[in-house]
This record gives structure tokens, C-alpha cells and sequence, in this order.
RNA sequence: GCGGACGUGGCGGAACUGGCAGACGCGCCAGACUUAGGAUCUGGUAUCGCAAGAUGUAUGGGUUCAAGUCCCUUCGUCCGCACCA
């Protein structure tokens, strides 16, 4: 620093209003530009590799490029880790903070359907847009990282990777029931449908058997749950990626059914002297192949297509109990012998289990509204409830059950596995509801599928050599009316030579989910221009795992929880050196309208962050978003708020005028150090809001003052720099500095230079507040005493009691006890 | 039904291991000042009461010298999953 800061480089006092009151208020725009121009122009947040400083990786969810650019959503996130991020690099890391674009996705390519405008070209447009919009907020990304998961040279990697889960059994082709509108004529994605409709005509959507890829993530299942215990994730993300998963131990049981055991799965084989018939889902096999057997197979066909018809929706949404008896054929009680009646009813599903239940309806609900819907036997065997009402789901003792009799649910399900297994007809089993991961679509703008099919050899996958298969340049993005991708029609590019006999073959038309590309960015993130492998060894160890990432709730059960299965795989071939890419997952509220309503588009009440940062600047939307509230729960946007934080932007600036180069008061530091501690605990455990009010409280502080000395001023800034960082740097300089604050030693904060000398406690008598005492910190007992029933008020409030007891809590409060 | 979160002034929200409820901001009231600006500055602002005081953290109870915080009850709100056997 040279010269007194006042002065900033001015001869005397005079000069110095002069020049500052040109501009007395505080022009952020000219100022915010100015300082973005200077971080770009000297890439001031690129980082390397640099094994004397410990990394720091920080990461946010990269957004889909959409044409409506940036949400206000979007930089609660992204300025929450960037303020992480900032404080982490001013305190010696060496921190990674990047952002991309998860580029392929279906509006692109509705986009083209409507104008012909071919998706690249589109996306592009947008990712310039939004590469605009973040960087006119002033974040400290390394822009030389930025990744586009629809270029050529990222999307390599992703057929890599899928070519490896092909080779290790992950990856297979099945017949499945996809969700089809019949309106539009094509395959939807799940994030299509709404509520059983389809996204962009209406229309309700229908099941239709579809050819797809499959990804295996069920074998993953346990692993998914087991490591969470390993990780630091907010609670609910934890606890809905376990509900998720789903998993239910019970045991597996064989019923004879004509020549065939008819195997059920049960979380209660206890109570299998409880069943009193069984239920197919209308799916099962066993339907189809005893159907001339049956005494009634017009009625059960008549039932089984018209289970067909319904769509998950309608078959889900209607909880009243239909089904079809298959007269003719019983099945057998492995337990107790007995010969039970057999149902086809649509409340069993097909994808869960073995597609059959033994029916307790004693103690299922749902087996308790069948058995009454068809007047069929109810058999107690647990005791308690009142099963004359409904199912009885608690414990109790067994009875009516033989060998159970007595035992509580916990034993007599130990008892009832043991007894099947003793006489082979049932084993334990875990099931999960977690089912394989639907890996095709069919749609143009994704990543094709590495994959070719021949006569002769099967699916084979392409030479690893030959990647990236690239997306062909195609006119016409409609799907055709058998629900082929758009690239069925590019026939040149589907008729190729099968890799392993060189025979004509035809390659896969259906492309890939726009989860693929998100399941491994952070890898990429990691070393984004090597074109030898998606992330070279040195890279992933110096950077992984993941140190903090922060991103939407609605990603747990989808992005997050495939990224984790993908990352695992990658982990069991030897690829990365982590089993869990995240060490710490936390989730931010949304950000509503101001009358609590969703922002959108059709309600015409969405906010622009370009808005916001062209009327108050991007300082004040920045800090504005980190003092909304509690940064995991919703808020609602409010420009009177916004303009709050606006005028204590204006205020910091203004304080720059009554800067001296004075030695600060004891109270000064005191203010000052607890500001520090306050601020830096805050960032930490994410309470943006009160670390935000911490800084106010701070300035409020120094507004009272006459002279403010520097170094209180300069802390001020420091610990602004990640809220503010152009205010921040602005006044940096004004004060004479020529190095950047942004890498600056964050502030130490002295836990005993915060504390006052002076304290005052809070008198109690039975309890109730009758005053206060100003007494020096850390006063004797005695002393605490007698000045406590000194107080006038005391002395009125016991006259005529007698004093029983005092409680002194040190530093805090006095409570005298009387009657 | 299952799982999770939550309920505090006119509003958004503070309150660490139980220890002065309402920090900070908005709004509102009063005043100052002015280059009339989206100004700025100062003071006030939980409720009732002139006051002393009383009452207050969804509800009712409990533990404690002391409860927004811990335990039980009831009511309500939001989110995710949902005929998962």
C-alpha cells in the first residue's frame, strides 16, 4: 500500500473528493465489466495440476442450454459454490471450479422439427447465450475446462464407456414397455410424460413393446445403498435414493400350479398359513401357457387385454380391486397342503418380484380389499386388530400356524424360511424396486449408439478405434410411424459392415438418454482436451473425487443416483480411482415468483437474470440470492428485498470515504474479529443468509463510526470478495493495492479478540426476565450475586420471599429462585 | 399408505451444546437533509396496557431453576415415492 489509501494516488484531500465525487454513486456497471475483462484477460481462475497445494473440487450441476437462457434458479447454486469456491482459494487451495453444457436434449430437437434449424447450430447459439449471462454474474469458473457434451470430441467417450459396459455384460437389449403417444407417433422419455400425458400434445400416453438397451444398474443396487454410508450427503437426498432403490428382504416360495411351481416373492413368509388364494399379474406366463386348461379363458382373455389397454396411469390410478378367477386349476400351500384359488388381477405388476403373490388378507390391505370384492376367506394368524375392518399389519403372536404358533412376526419368519428351505420349496431373497436403466431413444439428438447388428455375429460394438461415431447430418427430425429414431432414415449411415465378420449390418438408430453425457462430466472436468483417454491417471488422482457438490433435489433419483452407478462401474474395471465420486452432496431450495407461485413461462412472472444485473448489477443479484434465506429450503423472489441488498452494496462504497490510516480500537477488533469467525463458520455450513447478515451487522458497525480504519475496511472487503467480488476488487484497488483480493489469505479470525470484557447478563427471577447487570467477563460467583441483588427491581420483586436458590450460568445469566 | 422437511412479528427470516425470543433485511411510523434520487441519514416498530406489568414461537400436556429448542398428544403445510407383495 502506498500513501495514505484515502488518497488513492491524489496530492491532498481536495483532489480526492473531487475525483470520486464525479461518479459519487457507485457505477457498477462500468465497474463489474471492467473487473470481468481483467479476470478473463489475465485467466486468473484457470488452474493446473500442482502438487504443493492441496486441490479443492468443487461442482455444480452444468445446465442444459435451453433457448430461454439462465434461470434465476440457476445462480443460487452456482453463486453458493462459487462463494465456497472463492473462500477455498483465499485460503490456499487449489481449487477447481468448472462448468459445461449438457447439451443434447430434446428441446433442441423440437426446435428443429419446428424451423429446420439443425440442433447444433441451435445449441450453439445458446451455449454462447449462456455463456454470457454467467459470465456477466462473475463467476470464478475456469472457462478453459468448459465442456459441451454434444461435441464430437466428448460424446467419444461416452460410446467408449457404453462399449465397456456392453463388454461387461451391463449392457443388453430387451423387449420393454415403453411409454408411446399414439399422437404424436413416438417413443416418450419418462421425463416426457406428465402425469401420464404426453409433454407436447396432451395426449395420453400408452404402453408399447419396444426393442431398447438396457443398463444393469440393478446389480449395483446394493453397493448404491451400502456406500452412502460413506459419504457426506444431506439427509433426504440419502433417504430418497434408499426409498428409491427400495430394498425389501423377504424369501421366495414355490406353490405347485399344474406341472409348474408358481414362485411368489414374500417380505412375510410368517404368515403363510394366512393365504387363502393367489394372484397372477395378467402378464404372467403361466396364463398364457395354461389358457386351454382354464374352464373360463374367454373371460380371462377378455380381462388380459383389457389390462392391456390401460396405461400405467389408469391401471395405478384406481385402487378398487377387479380380477379373474383361473377356474380349473388350483394351487398348492407348500406349508399346510391346502389347495387354494388362483387370480388374475392387474394390482399384481409384472416388473416387481416374480409377478405373483401368495394373498394373506388377514394382514395386507390390499389382499383385504380383494378377498372382501370377492367374498373369499380370511384367515387370521397373527393376532390382534380387528380384522372384521381391516388388515391387522402389526405384530403379534402367530396362531392358526402350526409350528409358528407363538412366535412374534421376527421369529416366525426366521422359522418359516428355514422350514422351506429344509424342504426345498423356498429360499431368502432380497428384491429392490430399482429396475434396469431404459438406455434408448428414439430421437436424433443424442449420442448414437456405438453399436451394429449382423445376421451372423449378433450386436457387435464398434472398434474403439472408430469412435466417435458421429451423428449423421439428417433434414428430417420426425420420428417415422414405427417409432424409429429419425436416424432409421439415414440409410447410408445405417447400412455399415459388422466390425467382427465384415458381412453387411446395420447400426443402431436409437440414441442414447441425455443422462449418459452427465454420468461422467465431472471426470472430464478433470482433464477436458486429452484426446488419448476421457481423463488421463494423473489428472483423476490429483482431482477426484468430487470435494462438494451442490444440485437440485429432482436430480437425486435420476442424474445422481445413475452418476454414482456409472462412477462404481468405471471404479470395478480399474478406470477411476474412487469407488463414490462425491464426497459431499448438498441440494438448494427453488426459487419461486413473489406471490409464492412457480415461475414459468404461461404465468409470465419469470425473473431474467440479465434484468437483474442490468438494474442493480451482478454483486447485488449475487448477494441477493445468498441472503433469500435458508439455502436448502424455497424462497420466494422479492424485489424489495433485492433492493435492500442493493442499497447495502451502495452503502459499502460509500464507506469508502471515511477510510483513514488510523490504528483501530479494541472494540474495533472486536467487531471486526467476530465478523470474521461469524462469516467464515457461516460460508461453511452454508447459512449464506446470516453470514450475509453478519456483514451487515459489521457495516452497520463501521457506518457508526466516525473514521474507519483501514485494516477494518480492508477485512470488510475480503470477506466480501466471494459474495462481491467486482465491489471488492473495485475498492481493493482504491485503496492502493495492485494485487488482486480475490488472492488475498482470507482473514484469521482470534476467537478472544471477539470477546467483550465487558458482559452483560440477563437477571431472572423464577425464570422471567426483571433485568440486566454490566459486570466485567468472567466475574466470580459472588460478584455476580451481589450485583444481581443489587438491582432495584430484584429487591422489589422478592421482597417477602425467601431466596432458595441461585442459578449463575458464567457470562449469560443469573436466576434467582424465590417463594 | 411409505419416506423426508416444516409450523416463530405486517412480511422474508435469526436464535451454537436448553440460558435476555424476534438478529439481519423488507415494510410501516416520526424526524433531518437535499444536487428531487429507485435518494440518503437519524430514531422507533411482537401484542395488550398511560404505566407498573401481563401475554407471547401451530395445539394440549410433561421434564427443568430455565423450553422455540428435550419428551408425549393433537392439528396443519410442503416435497418425494406410491397396488413394490
Amino acid at each position: 500500500m502506498t500513501g495514505n489509501p484515502r488518497y488513492n494516488g491524489a496530492e491532498t484531500f481536495e483532489e480526492w473528493q473531487k475525483q470520486w465525487q464525479l461518479e459519487d454513486r457507485y457505477n457498477f456497471r462500468t465497474i463489474e465489466q471492467k473487473w470481468q475483462k481483467i479476470w478473463e484477460d489475465e485467466k486468473i481462475y484457470h488452474v493446473d495440476i500442482d502438487n504443493n497445494k492441496e486441490k479443492f473440487y468443487a461442482l455444480v450441476e452444468f445446465p442444459y442450454p435451453s433457448g430461454a437462457g439462465l434461470h434465476v434458479g440457476h445462480p443460487r447454486s452456482y453463486t453458493a459454490l462459487d462463494v465456497i469456491a472463492r473462500k477455498k482459494r483465499m485460503q490456499g487451495y487449489n481449487v477447481l471450479y468448472p462448468m459445461g453444457f449438457d447439451a443434447f436434449g430434446l428441446p433442441a430437437e423440437n426446435y428443429a422439427i419446428k424451423t429446420g434449424i439443425h440442433p447444433a447450430v441451435s445449441t450453439q447459439a445458446n451455449i454462447k447465450n449462456f455463456t454470457r449471462q454467467l459470465k456477466s454474474i462473475g463467476f470464478s469458473f475456469d472457462w478453459d475446462r468448459c465442456i459441451d457434451t454434444s461435441s464430437p470430441e466428448y460424446y467419444k467417450w461416452t460410446q467408449w464407456m457404453f462399449i465397456q459396459l456392453f463388454k461387461h455384460g451391463m449392457a443388453y437389449k430387451d423387449k420393454m414397455a415403453i411409454n408411446w403417444c399414439p399422437s404424436c407417433k413416438v417413443g416418450l422419455a419418462n421425463e416426457e410424460v406428465v402425469n401420464g400425458h404426453c409433454e407436447r400434445c396432451g395426449a395420453e400416453v400408452v404402453r408399447r413393446d419396444k426393442e431398447q438397451w438396457m443398463i444393469a444398474i440393478t446389480k449395483y443396487a446394493d453397493r448404491l445403498i451400502d456406500d452412502l454410508k460413506d459419504v457426506d450427503f444431506v439427509d433426504r437426498v440419502k433417504a430418497q435414493q434408499i426409498n428409491w432403490i427400495g430394498r425389501s428382504e423377504g424369501a421366495e416360495l414355490d406353490f405347485e400350479f399344474g406341472q409348474d411351481k408358481l414362485t411368489v416373492f414374500t417380505t412375510r413368509p410368517d404368515t403363510a398359513f394366512g393365504v387363502t388364494y393367489m394372484v397372477l399379474a395378467p402378464e404372467h406366463e403361466f396364463v398364457a401357457k395354461y389358457m386351454d386348461k382354464f374352464e373360463n379363458p374367454e373371460e380371462i382373455k377378455k380381462y388380459v387385454n383389457a389390462t392391456a389397454k390401460k396405461s400405467d396411469l389408469q391401471r395405478t390410478a384406481d385402487d378398487s380391486k377387479t380380477g379373474v378367477e383361473l377356474k380349473g386349476i388350483k394351487a398348492r400351500n407348500p406349508y399346510n397342503g391346502k389347495m387354494i384359488p388362483v387370480f388374475i388381477s392387474d394390482y399384481v405388476l409384472m416388473g416387481y418380484g416374480t409377478g405373483a403373490i401368495m394373498a394373506v388378507p388377514a394382514h395386507d390391505q390390499r389382499d383385504y380389499d380383494f378377498a372382501k370384492a370377492f367374498n373369499l376367506p380370511i384367515i387370521q394368524v397373527l393376532d390382534g386388530g380387528n380384522i372384521e375392518e381391516k388388515a391387522f399389519e402389526e405384530d403379534g403372536p402367530h396362531i392358526n400356524s402350526d409350528f409358528l404358533n407363538g412366535l412374534n412376526k421376527e421369529d416366525g419368519m426366521r422359522q418359516a424360511i428355514d422350514y422351506a428351505v429344509k424342504n426345498g420349496f423356498g429360499r431368502p431373497k432380497i428384491n429392490f424396486k430399482l429396475r434396469d436403466w431404459v438406455f434408448s431413444r428414439q430421437r436424433y439428438w443424442g449420442e448414437p449408439i456405438p453399436m451394429v447388428y449382423c445376421e451372423h455375429c449378433g450386436w457387435q460394438p464398434l472398434d474403439e478405434k472408430d469412435l466417435p461415431l458421429t451423428l449423421p447430418e439428417i433434414s428430417d427430425y420426425l420420428p417415422n410411424d414405427n417409432g424409429d429414431s429419425p436416424l432409421a432414415k439415414a440409410t447410408d449411415w445405417v447400412n455399415t459392415t459388422c466390425p467382427k465378420c465384415g458381412k453387411p449390418a446395420r447400426r443402431e438408430t436409437d440414441v442414447m438418454p441425455n443422462w449418459a453425457g452427465s454420468s461422467w462430466y465431472f471426470l472430464r472436468y478433470c482433464d477436458p482436451h486429452n484426446d488419448k483417454e476421457f481423463a488421463s491417471k494423473e489428472a483423476l488422482k490429483y482431482w477426484m473425487n468430487v470435494d462438494w457438490y451442490n444440485g437440485g433435489m429432482e436430480h437425486t433419483t435420476l442424474h445422481l443416483l445413475y452418476s454414482r452407478f456409472w462412477h462404481k462401474f468405471l471404479y470395478d474395471c480399474g478406470y477411476v480411482p474412487t469407488k463414490e465420486p462425491y464426497n459431499k452432496r448438498t441440494s438448494h431450495g427453488m426459487i419461486l415468483a413473489e406471490n409464492g407461485e412457480k415461475m414459468s413461462k404461461s404465468r409470465g412472472n419469470v425473473i431474467n437474470p440479465d434484468d437483474i444485473v442490468n438494474n442493480y448489477g451482478a454483486d447485488t443479484f449475487r448477494l441477493y440470492e445468498m441472503f433469500i434465506g435458508p439455502f436448502d429450503q424455497t424462497a420466494m423472489w422479492s424485489e424489495e428485498s433485492l433492493m435492500g441488498v442493493y442499497r447495502f452494496v451502495g452503502k459499502i462504497y460509500n464507506l469508502f470515504k471515511k477510510v483513514y490510516k488510523i490504528e483501530p480500537s479494541e472494540t474495533d477488533l472486536r467487531a471486526m474479529h467476530k465478523c470474521i469467525l461469524e462469516v467464515t463458520e457461516r460460508i461453511d455450513q452454508m447459512k449464506f443468509n446470516t453470514a450475509v447478515s453478519s456483514l451487515m451487522t459489521y457495516v452497520n458497525y463501521l457506518s457508526g463510526l466516525e473514521k474507519i480504519p483501514a485494516e477494518l475496511y480492508e477485512t470488510l472487503l475480503k470477506l466480501l470478495c466471494p459474495f462481491t467480488p467486482h465491489l471488492a476488487e473495485e475498492m481493493w484497488t482504491r485503496l492502493g493495492h495492485t494485487a488482486s483480493v480475490v488472492v488475498e489469505p482470507w482473514p484469521e479470525g482470534n476467537p478472544k479478540m471477539a470477546q467483550d470484557n465487558v458482559v452483560t447478563l440477563a437477571v431472572q427471577i423464577c425464570g422471567k426476565m426483571r433485568g440486566t447487570i454490566e459486570l466485567p467477563k468472567d466475574s466470580s460467583e459472588d460478584v455476580v450475586k451481589a450485583a444481581a441483588l443489587k438491582l432495584e427491581n430484584v429487591a422489589r420483586q422478592t421482597a417477602g420471599k425467601e431466596i432458595k436458590k441461585i442459578i449463575i450460568v458464567p457470562n449469560r445469566i443469573v436466576n434467582i429462585v424465590a417463594a
